[in-house]
DNA sequence: GATGAATGAGCCTTCATTCAT
DNA sequence: GATGAATGAAGGCTCATTCAT
């Protein structure tokens, strides 16, 4: 993926010839969604009008339909822009780590860097138009529920790896990934609707992602 | 507050003369109120008609409004009774129990068991509408996040209380409730929104509270 | 006409028999036409609720339908009210003057004395929705047009009086009593809308009115 | 001004790029303010559903809202040209005439011409909705009261010039134009509502008019 | 007689989407 | 490709009127 950084392959939307004008296609791509990321997360996404991005993104309404066919269209572009993200620095973060519990650190963390990076990315998932909507749509497989499976999937294994190196036999990795993924989504929550800390956040979720890699707390 | 369980009590909602006629002020009431928090919590506020809730409830939509002005206030009025009910349950609970520990327990069962039984009313705070509203117009001091601020105000003060107890120093008690609120609101996060086990995400919440009391979990 | 002033006799009034309860009807009645009169003058007919006139009234909004049937209806009664007030105001006070121009200043004198006594009964018949109803429904030929014909004829009457009196051949009576009809009209209008001062349009209506008697403005 | 004869400029309507398409927008706009005129007009503001008009003017109702925003501001924007329309009738043909008593006469027939080739931009007037809704949202300075001052400030500024042309002293001349205004006004009321005839009402005003500029009649 | 809860037709307005330019 | 005027279905809300009490 050299050029684009941003995979939204696969999904329906309309792009010209590689190679063009004005303001850029790309570009004109990007401020719309940006804009859209925006106000959908602060608005939510029946409150925000196309109108409304149009207009922070500089072009007239007919132009985000034109990219897009349909404002949820645009949406699912968007949820699903924010969970690859989300999931490409977790994941990211995890590989980088040395196997074994070291991984588990690295992947809260990742968790907690974009969140504070990039909190209308996670506040636009945690809207509930995006589940609202069948996302089965947008590319085949790829609906917000099979996306955030693979995120949580980057847990199980991690958990599985570690329950395999050293042997002392740890509870279900399913549930121990479901249990931190609980906490870590939560403390999300709690931060951003709430306000609550985000470093108090951040160290309980860390401990308890010691504890479960220990063994100490039993899911 | 012997009869009339659901105290709406400050809150803008028409109503005739005590003790009245035909289907019973009452029961059209709830059944509007029911309608609505069936539908709300499916399929989102802003996507439910009025005119579909009053034909859910058996009457007509322009008696919804008579009733509640706005579906706007329909719907805090709805959001207000659900956190209104959770906190009954839970502080119920807490403080039938005997001091100490046993306290977290019981709050955290209360919490499980009314998201079991009425898994609509969570759903529906879950909803990003009604925290997108100004829920300050109901009444005042009554918008939502004061509302779930007492709910995490009982948390903290079983953690106080349990800390003055056994006087081992426990660690803040407003991170710990912090820590364990978020587990438990991811774990219904996970539960409403991707089925995970609701057994699974109680043993590990339970599981959690018991380690925090002790103090063996550093939030 | 001994009891009861205001004539309402063979508009659609809905009255229980003589003499009766707690408010008393012929009050209850009346602060029904006085709330009404008010609200209609001021913010017009078409934007008074009938439940504004009720509460105004201190009465149930049913009552106000049970009395006059009709909003509708109850516009009509209040327009032919006012009619009938000017009507017998400025007949009186003509017919109490002796025979000749003197009855012109009298007629004249009457018209602004209610103007500025009851302000609202002259705007009420101002606004445009007594006229656009068809009064012929509150009583056959007691359409509001027919009435102001009414009030005109006074003045034709006059003319003609006066024209017989002294033989000085006036102009076509009609015609003159149309001319006084029109400055007195455009006066009230202007005081009532534009502020204009009462005390110099009557000043320049009252000159208009005796150069007429004396033949010497030719309408 | 040389092409586009009605100044609608400063009001809010949402207009295109200059020189534009199909029907014309130009022609669109005149087509829904045509109708709307003979609507409001006819049967009153509130009694003229959006979609009647639109209907009239051969477009979508959306269109209407469209241009005008909302009912009221169109509205207003037709109060204000009606007015406007008048005002420039009577102020040319004034302005046209030689110094003197002449501008009264030209000033007088401007107005009863109008009068006659559109009653409905009168009639519009004479409606008091123009004069309940704030018109002041239209654009600054131009509600509907200035601009009918404005009318009467030219009757104000033609008796000044006649009492400083020939020195003899004409009382004040802001009562004199009230009283021709007054008169002139009701004559257009009688002749819209009551079907009096405009030629003996134009014949009454015409005197009037020479016996103010006379000193003849003292207003 | 009086009430007021309930009704439901009607209306203004919003807004995603289309399409001619 | 991009535009934005036009569309018209949809929806929240108002309010005159009804009717059971």
């Amino acid at each position: 993926m050299a050029r684009g950084d941003v995979k939204t392959a696969g999904l329906k939307v309309r792009r010209g010839r590689a190679g063009n004008v004005a303001m850029g296609e790309e570009r004109r791509l990007r401020s719309i969604l940006d804009a859209a990321l925006s106000a959908f997360a602060r608005q939510g996404f029946t409150r925000t009008p196309v109108a409304e991005v149009a207009a922070a993104a500089g072009v007239a309404s007919g132009t985000v339909i034109y990219h897009f066919q349909t404002k949820e269209n645009l949406l699912a572009v968007l949820a699903w822009e924010c969970l690859h993200l989300l999931w490409r620095e977790c994941s990211g973060a995890a590989s980088a780590a040395a196997p074994g519990p070291g991984r588990l650190t690295a992947y809260v963390e990742a968790f907690f860097d974009f969140l504070r990076r990039e909190p209308d990315r996670i506040l636009l998932l945690f809207k509930t138009e995006p589940m609202e909507l069948s996302l089965g749509q947008v590319a085949p497989g790829l609906d917000i529920r099979t996306l955030w499976q693979a995120t949580r999937m980057l847990l199980v294994n991690i958990f599985r790896e570690i329950g395999e190196m050293d042997g002392q036999e740890l509870p279900d990795p399913e549930r121990l990934a479901t249990a931190l993924l609980a906490h870590v989504s939560g403390a999300a929550w709690l931060h951003l609707f709430f306000n609550e800390s985000l470093d108090a956040l951040r160290g309980s979720a860390l401990d308890l992602a010691g504890r479960l890699a220990r063994g100490s707390v039993r899911p």
